[in-house]
RNA sequence: GGGCGCGUAGCUCAAUGGCAGAGCAGUGGCCUUUUAAGCCAUUGGCUGAAGGUUCGAGUCCUUCCGCGCUCACCA
């Protein structure tokens, strides 16, 4: 219950009082529809076309988002999954009580279905002449005000709900009144849809695995925790896929994917949430090189069937997927940016010197690997605009993945960017059993218990590695900044439908 | 967590430290082809919250709450 009423609210509850008192059930259990909008004004142009002189009947519903009040008349348009379309209302066809009640006692917002024949109005638009109307439910507050204003064709939107608090606190009104906002999840869905029917078409097996898991890892990131009451048993929700998709492997399941949440307790900005969407694969016997490319020709794809064309535009740059996308090895891409090659700098302490010398801060507590982490994030990563692959990462910073042969310190791993921004992470996968406990033990030791990029040893993880995993090429892709690029979307909350926000006092 | 900015009517926004306003929405009228309909009239505010400075605070100061940008952090 709200704890009170606005202004606007009181008079919408007078007017639902004053509906009872006429006998109309302002919500009714049933409605009936007959042809969407978009249908409605098809089929009405196609009989136009055919020279047809029988009439279209339709029955239509949805919300009304403008009304045009004249005297014995009345204009008014509805707005339903699809689009709009114009009501026309007159005295003469359903009475003057009825108009009366149209006009006076429904609002703006309210969901009415209309039954009347289509024509043409004498501006041109096609509209549906009411015969009868029915209120499907009735809305109490006010949605929040946008007009429309058609110059050239093109929708201008007045008083457009902007402000991001309440667009993604309310949701609901946002997605109401602003329909490219509900354009943005479809084209998500869409993304999805396209994701599951390349690899679908390659043979994958999607499965679904424990988000509720005894030991977290697969990534570097800090868990959430909970708590099972009855086995008295601390959870974590998972923070990525990986192991558990790579005892599948073990399994004799040799392609599988997963498509679902990763929860991590970090920070949130414009690419992080603290639960985002997420896409992991593994295939047997395929290596990172091979994986490369099922990367770009799955991300061509997705374009392909979401955008219908390899190029768009992300925040002012054009962006093109085409396969094949540039190849950068790691150590390269440092070297241009920063004059340092990592390769002659195998110890801390010489990583250390290297950026001293070139007056480059470094957190002195952090190991090789991070620091390099670090130099990527800061200098390379914003210079990958067209997609790039950056390849062959330290190991240090990669517990599962697998060395490069004669190149202990070096693995098979990749990462692919986009305007930017990491969109996905990818291996060789590790799969000798006795290295993989190897690199758990390093990571315990060269990293303390609070750093997140410690990996807890995963006994059973390696139990299963022990019975024998096939090569393979594993890969991990953020669904939600994947749709950012696709929509154009400045911040990973316009593509969240109901994106974290602190919770406010008293809510 | 740090820095910067913002918070005013249902929505979008104004207001040198000096009477808190506009457009849209709403309400009451007129209007039988409008489309940001139009015309006339009109309601609506604890300026995010609490303190303080001042003759006087939306405006200046302090604290708190929320949001945004940014830095830190972030396979």
């Amino acid at each position: 219950m709200p704890a009170e009423y606005t202004n606007l609210e009181k008079i919408r509850l007078e007017k639902l009082e004053t509906l009872k008192k006429r006998g109309v059930e302002p919500y009714p259990t049933r409605a009936q529809r007959t042809h969407t909008s978009r249908q409605a004004v098809a089929a009405f142009e196609e009989a136009e076309e055919k020279g047809s002189v029988q009439p279209v009947q339709a029955i239509v519903a949805g919300r009304i988002r403008s009304m045009r009040v004249m005297g014995k008349i009345t204009f008014a348009h509805i707005e339903d999954g699809e689009g709009r379309l114009q009501l026309f209302l007159r005295a003469d066809e359903i009475g003057r009580d009825a108009l009366e009640i149209f006009n006076r006692d429904l609002d703006i917002g309210d969901f009415v279905q209309a039954k009347g024949e289509m024509f043409r109005t004498k501006a041109g638009e096609v509209t549906l002449k009411v015969q009868e109307y029915r209120l499907l439910a009735k809305s109490i507050t006010p949605l929040p005000a946008a007009k429309d204003e058609v110059i050239d064709g093109q929708v201008v939107r007045h008083t457009v709900l902007a402000d991001p608090e309440m667009r993604y606190r309310q949701r609901y009104a946002d997605l109401a009144v602003n329909p490219e906002v509900r354009q943005i999840f479809r084209t998500r869905a869409a993304i999805v849809r396209a994701l599951r029917e390349y690899l679908d078409g390659l043979g994958f097996l999607e499965v679904e695995t424990p988000i509720l898991q005894p030991i977290y890892g697969g990534a570097a990131a800090r868990p959430f925790t909970t708590y099972h009451n009855q086995l008295k048993q601390t959870l974590y929700l998972r923070i990525s896929f990986e192991l558990y998709l790579k005892r599948l492997l073990v399994g004799n399941l040799e392609r599988v994917y997963e498509i679902g949440r990763d929860f991590r307790n970090e920070g949130v900005d414009r690419t992080h949430n603290p639960e985002f969407t997420q896409l992991e694969f593994y295939c047997a016997y395929a290596d990172y090189l091979q994986v490369m490319e099922m990367t770009e020709q799955m991300i061509a794809y997705v374009a392909d069937k979401v955008l219908g064309k390899r190029q768009f535009t992300y925040q002012g740059n054009t962006i093109d997927v085409n396969p094949p996308w540039r190849r950068l090895e790691l150590r390269q891409g440092l070297f241009e940016v920063t004059g340092i090659d990592i390769q002659a700098c195998p110890t801390t302490a010489d990583l250390q010197r290297a950026m001293r010398e070139r007056g480059l801060p470094y957190d002195p507590n952090a190991p090789r690997g991070k620091l390099i982490d670090g130099l990527i994030g800061d200098y390379l990563e914003p210079t990958l605009v067209q997609p790039t692959f950056l390849y062959d990462y330290p190991r240090d910073i990669s517990p599962l993945a697998k060395s490069k042969p004669g190149d202990p310190q070096t693995v098979e791993r990749f990462e692919g960017f986009i305007a930017g921004m990491e969109l996905c992470n990818a291996f060789t996968e590790l799969n000798d059993p006795l290295d993989q406990e190897q690199r758990f033990l390093e990571m315990g030791r060269d990293y303390d218990a609070e750093d997140e990029q410690r990996h807890p040893m995963d006994e059973d993880y390696l139990r299963a590695m022990r019975y024998g995993m096939p090569p393979n090429g594993g890969f991990g892709m953020g669904i939600d900044r994947l749709t950012m690029l696709l929509t154009d979307s400045p911040n990973i909350r316009e593509v969240i439908l109901f994106p974290h926000l602190r919770e406010r006092e008293g809510e």
